[in-house]
DNA sequence: CTCATTGCAAAGGATTTGCACTATA
DNA sequence: TATAGTGCAAATCCTTTGCAATGAG
């Protein structure tokens, strides 16, 4: 059924599954801009008004810790979410402040692994001016 | 002098000249273990007792603007900060909590510019466990 | 029944803001 | 003198903690 996907994905990794639980994997699974822990919890609590911010809190830390969703620090100011899927980098607009998906993997794992380090997270990041944001700016101005 | 150097460096950006932007960037300089706001504020507090914590954080906001100094979003807790050289990439022990530069660059730019973004900031962040980490923990148990 | 999870309120820590004071161009 | 920078205190925002109540195995 609707959360049979999501009630897998914690079983596979024994985690308990709780309801507040199922409902931030959809939501992380249906709303792939990377939300901050409020806006999960806003959105989640206009169905659910008693769920409290240290369950949201509480469920992305586990589900972080059991690598089904990816913990991201880019703005400096707030964590933001994804459910993981493939490998991916990120790029933060600094204009309009979307994180946007790159999809390209990270062809220096290797090098690093021969230092002696052992690697279990892979973060790329990218700041700069998105291209929406750059052809708005060639819009105003006429080319 | 001492502080040439680092004149140089805020004379090259037209930014203006403090004594508490030259002890900051010296500091980074002679400390590459990505010091957070805090450790900078109170090391330089001992020789300069009136500093103030908002100085360390407007000094560091201008000379991160200019590109003088690098912030660094990684523990999820604090920013933390490195004096820009060559590009590199850090590496967060889950352990010790050491942040490690790792020398190597990002062979993906050209390909993000090909999508249309302008990239202005590359990080590159790994998690895991250290080398010396690992060493010590076979020690402990006998190879 | 026992242990994990939830929810609430309070605490903690990093960063920002407002404002007066100081120093620089 | 006008402007930019400094320092202090208060405020703000994100996150964590303590604890009682609840729910699941």
């Amino acid at each position: 059924m609707m959360f049979e996907k999501y009630v897998n994905l914690l079983k596979k990794k024994s985690i308990q599954i709780t309801p507040q639980r199922l409902e931030i994997l959809k939501y992380l699974d249906n709303h792939r801009n990377h939300p901050a822990v409020d806006q999960i919890y806003k959105e989640l609590k206009r169905n659910n008004p008693s769920l409290s911010k240290t369950t949201v809190y509480n469920s992305l830390e586990i589900l972080n810790k059991h690598k089904i969703i990816n913990s991201i620090s880019i703005t400096g100011l707030e964590s933001r979410y994804d459910i993981i899927n493939e490998m991916h980098h990120h790029f933060m607009c600094k204009k309009c402040g979307r994180i946007i998906d790159i999809e390209i993997a990270c062809p220096n794992i290797k090098k690093i692994s021969e230092i002696g380090h052992k690697i279990e997270e892979v973060h790329g990041y990218f700041k700069g001016i998105c291209k929406e944001c750059i052809d708005k700016e060639i819009d105003k101005h006429g080319s």
